[in-house]
DNA sequence: GTTCCAATAGTTTTT
DNA sequence: CTATTGGAAC
């Protein structure tokens, strides 16, 4: 420790750093040595005291680089940083923190060069695996009917979360469905190793697995990181807590946060056991309780308490605020989706008028589909909005199309990018003349761009195609030499350019194509950002693998927010519309036959209650346009576990 | 083998 | 309502 400060300097600096806090974000930023458990409900301060327990160990002289703080999302990371950059200016600089994902991606990057394996591996998507997958299962002569891919990811998701290998996964299969199971999955390993990409579930395992078979890997990391912080610790699968649990062994300084009612993602693989068992894992660690919230009205508070303790299987606890009685919570009843939309639109617009920012509004619904009637009610009034996550910006078609360009020029094993994009526009490369190129490229070892350029040499395609697949590949090579000395952003307008594919989007003429060319100029225009960066090209394709379009949410824009409820964790707003309160919507009706299912419906609407400081808004419709037709609705259950006595129902007829 | 068009089936939540 | 699949024409 390089700190010469005296001891006065050092309690006072310590002293700064609480200032504000209650007795018990004290206690939670304080405890700086051994395990600690953090209980903190909704609106809490949870984000504060992790800031301030950063700041506050510095300031007891540990070097920021030594504090590791995960996150789930991107955006809560970031937060993070905002807030230690804002509490500590550069003191706090160094400080590393990042989603469990990205903390594992930049581990197995830097350390698998080291035992033999590829650092360049791509990060394999959703529809990547779904591909993937679909090739796999047609390899193995399985239906997809009886055997639907995402099926079978599923069960190999949930494998892997919990560190289950292909073997391991085949020694245990009972039925014989499983043995099926065990087999895509061994194959679908091997695809993925071939093209060299790993998907989500393979950071985790993967680094886990590094770290149990290479202890001086390990030791590295223990000794660098001295405190490890982990947020939305009720979200953890086995997978993260293995991990956790790993880097955390020869120390112990972990602490973690959680809220056992804000446990959203079981059906992701996280594990409630993962609190209960920490403190069995670590027998003196420290539990502190965070009742008090700083969010809500008493109202909101005792109505989403109502709901949550129907739950059976919670820790015990109450919020509590010093903001007694606070408005009745609007319960309305439409008559169909248009009309609820309606009415939700105009209660923003008469909040509006009183004087409520719009930014501080947001519409919350269980799934994304719902976001349709309100997107067009917003129109209508002419009020802007902004969707959480809804077609993410990173998922549309031809943004898709410009990153695989930019992937072939990274990742010379990437298949998948190749298959995207060979025929975009079109060359007469279709899936035969890929599968002839990807083969070369396997026998002669070199990649799948050099592949193309010595197209002339490989058997069995066309004159045609030959022609196709050099000119692809000339260009890309070209970019490829140019890559490291162009701005990102000019590196990928040219190629793009040189691949004909904006020529291609140009002569369409559409006023779709149009709107497509404009994504891509936007694309092309935030690439700048990266272009301080030491590694421009690989640092863009890092984060567009492990970023949604949610991370990059901005507050201050002046629009009305909608997204899941999944989505609005972590966020909170003066008004909050909860929408589409029918049985089968909320809860989801994939959820009406399991108890435990119906639990975490009933958590997502306490999460959502809880994102509302002022006003609450409960709304349904009676009938609702399902893909065939009208059909009669029953109103959420939820709704009911209310008191009365806090609720104000309107209907259409009022 | 590729391209294009029509029918068809499928819609939870996410890093 | 819309992404995907399967079939028929080039």
């Amino acid at each position: 420790m390089t700190k010469t400060n005296s001891k006065d300097a050092v309690s006072e600096a310590k002293e700064r750093v609480l200032l504000g806090l209650n007795p018990r974000q004290v206690e939670a930023a304080t405890h700086v040595e051994g395990p600690l458990l953090i209980l903190a409900g909704a609106g809490s301060g949870k984000t504060t005291v992790l800031t301030r327990r950063v700041a506050y160990i510095i300031a007891s002289g540990w070097e920021p680089w030594s504090i590791l703080a995960i996150t789930f999302t991107n955006k809560a990371a970031n937060e993070l940083k905002t807030r230690i950059a804002a509490l500590l200016g550069e003191q706090g600089e160094g400080v590393w923190a990042m989603t469990f994902h990205s903390f594992c991606a930049r581990v197995l990057r830097a350390e698998f060069p080291g035992i033999g394996r590829s650092g360049r591996f791509s990060i394999a998507d959703d529809s990547d695996q779904l591909k993937v997958m679909k090739a796999c299962l047609k390899e193995l002569n399985l239906s997809e009917k009886q055997y639907p891919p995402r099926g079978i990811l599923h069960a190999i998701s949930n494998a892997k979360d919990e560190l289950m290998g292909p073997d391991e996964y085949a020694a245990r299969a009972s039925t014989f469905y499983e043995t099926k199971v065990a087999q895509a999955y061994s194959l679908y390993k091997r695809k993925l190793l071939e093209m060299d990409a790993l998907d989500f579930d393979d950071l985790l395992m993967e680094t886990v697995l590094l770290f149990r078979g290479n202890p001086r890997i390990l030791q590295k990391y223990q000794e660098r990181f001295q405190h490890i912080l982990v947020d939305e610790y009720q979200d953890t699968n086995r997978a993260q807590y293995e991990l956790t649990k790993l880097l955390a062994a020869s120390h112990r300084r972990i602490a973690v946060v959680g809220d056992d009612d804000q446990s959203i993602y079981t059906f992701r693989g996280a594990d409630i056991r993962n609190i209960l068992d920490f403190e069995r894992d670590y027998p003196e660690c420290k539990v502190v309780k965070l009742e008090q919230n700083y969010r809500s009205t008493q109202v909101i508070l005792d109505g989403a308490f109502n709901v949550v303790k129907h739950n059976l299987e919670r820790k015990d606890k109450r919020l509590w605020t010093s903001k007694k009685g606070g408005l009745p919570i609007t319960v309305y009843a439409g008559q169909s989706a248009e009309d609820e939309a309606r009415f939700v639109v105009s209660e923003i617009e008469r909040l509006v008028g009183e004087g409520l920012p719009l930014s501080s509004c947001a519409i919350l619904y269980r799934t994304h589909a719902q976001s349709r009637s309100f997107e067009e009610a917003f129109i209508n009034a002419g009020v802007p909005y902004t969707v959480l996550a809804g077609f993410r910006f990173y998922e549309r078609k031809h943004i898709r199309d410009a990153v695989s360009y930019l992937r072939l020029l990274a990742y010379p094993k990437d298949r998948l990018s190749l298959e995207r994009v060979a025929n975009e526009p079109p060359r007469g490369l279709g899936p035969a003349a890929i599968e002839k190129i990807v083969r070369y490229a396997q026998e002669q070892d070199v990649g799948l761009v050099d592949a193309m350029c010595s197209a002339e040499s490989i058997k069995g395609l066309t004159r045609p195609q030959k022609k196709g697949a050099l000119e692809l590949g000339t260009a890309l090579m070209e970019m490829r030499r140019a890559a490291s000395s162009l701005p990102l952003g000019q590196l990928l307008h040219d190629t793009l350019e040189k691949t004909g594919y904006l020529e291609a989007l140009r002569n369409e003429g559409t006023s779709e194509s149009q709107s497509r060319l404009e994504d891509l100029s936007e694309l092309m225009g935030s690439l700048r950002q990266y272009d301080e960066m030491e590694n421009p090209l690989y640092s863009f394709l890092e984060n567009c693998s492990l970023a949604s379009d949610q991370d990059s949410y901005d507050e201050k824009k002046e629009s009305c927010v909608m997204g899941t409820l999944h989505s609005a964790k972590g966020l909170e707003f003066e008004a909050v519309f909860l929408v589409g309160l029918e049985e089968g919507l909320l809860p989801h009706s994939r959820a009406l036959l399991d108890e435990r299912q119906l639990e975490e419906e009933r958590r997502l609407m306490y999460v959502g209650m809880t994102r509302a400081k002022l006003r609450l808004y409960l709304t349904f419709a009676f009938a609702r346009n399902g893909y065939l037709g009208p059909t009669r609705t029953r109103v959420s259950r939820f709704i009911s576990e209310i008191p009365r006595e806090l609720l104000e129902v309107r209907t259409w007829e009022d």
